[in-house]
DNA sequence: CACGATACCTGTAAGC
DNA sequence: TGCTTACAGGTATCGT
């Protein structure tokens, strides 16, 4: 479920429970995920009161007023779920606030991850000092891509799921985005034109704003626990559609292996 | 250094 | 009904 429009939806989410609340309980079902928890997870965030949260990349993040911040990532099948029924064996970790919220980070695949940053050092964070711009702010742009991928022979679908040339894109979106492109995938990144260069940003771009629109009319209430596909999978072109029809030629939508990941696209539309 | 392969971990769906 | 296999929204690391 979480490449960016995922993310932001679950931090708009998390931000009508946390925002202006104290956490009042933090409950550490096991030592971490991909990586340990922060030793100090409970007694840095008890007590303490939510600001605000953002996002980057995929990444969410949980500001409070003792100048820490709670850095989560989702990884794979990551997701909160907002006031749960019952508890659920990968419920990994717990907040609770002062109004009686409580809020489980979920991830039965454990690739996702929590960390405490301090909020002056957030930018030189290892895991957020290679990260390359936000797709939809200003610094993501054709120029930025040319320079990016200039000499690369690796193909333009792996080089934009690299976090160091745009953060925040995973599989569905860049399969989207080139779709939407008119590029093949298997393009070698350097050697993708500037005019398609032009396309494509202004694509990603619109992906992602349709996405987090639907999920933000979906996921309203995500205290749900289910949410899995949101609204915007009935949108896809390619994304999970082999052998359908391609929606602007008919042909049928082919599957590939990139970098041990499925790549969707349609042959005719995309060059 | 660039690039591809592999590992991490569990759940689900499809095939036999 | 069971058992096996393939595959899944991500990232870090290890060879070549």
């Amino acid at each position: 479920m979480p490449e960016l429009p995922e993310v932001e939806t679950t931090v708009r989410g998390l931000a009508h429970c946390l925002e202006g609340q104290t956490i009042a309980r933090v409950r550490v079902m096991r030592e971490g995920l991909r990586r340990p928890f922060p030793a100090d997870l409970a007694q840095a965030l008890t007590g303490a009161r939510v600001t605000h949260l953002t996002r980057r990349a995929k990444y969410g993040l949980v500001h409070t007023d003792r100048g820490r911040v709670m850095v989560f990532h989702l990884g794979m099948s990551g997701r909160w779920r907002i006031d749960p029924a019952e508890a659920d064996r990968h419920d990994h970790l717990v907040l609770e606030t002062g109004a009686g919220r409580a809020l489980a980070l979920n991830d039965p695949r454990r690739f996702g991850s929590v960390d405490l940053v301090d909020e002056a050092g957030l930018a030189a964070w290892p895991a957020f000092a290679a990260l390359g711009p936000e797709p939809l702010g200003p610094e993501l742009s054709a120029a930025h891509l040319a320079r990016a991928l200039a000499g690369r022979s690796a193909a333009i679908k792996l080089m934009l799921l690299d976090q160091r040339v745009v953060a925040g894109l995973g599989n569905i979106y860049v399969c989207e985005a080139l779709f939407r492109a008119g590029i093949a995938p298997t393009r070698a990144a350097g050697k993708v034109d500037r005019a398609a260069l032009e396309r494509l940003v202004p694509e990603i771009r619109a992906v992602l704003d349709e996405a987090i629109a639907a999920g933000g009319s979906t996921l309203r209430d995500f205290a749900q626990p289910d949410g899995e596909l949101g609204y915007f999978s009935k949108a896809f072109e390619v994304y999970g559609r082999e052998g359908q029809p391609c929606t602007r030629c008919a042909n049928p939508i082919g599957r590939i292996v990139q970098g041990g990941r499925s790549t969707w696209s349609c042959a005719r539309c995309q060059r």
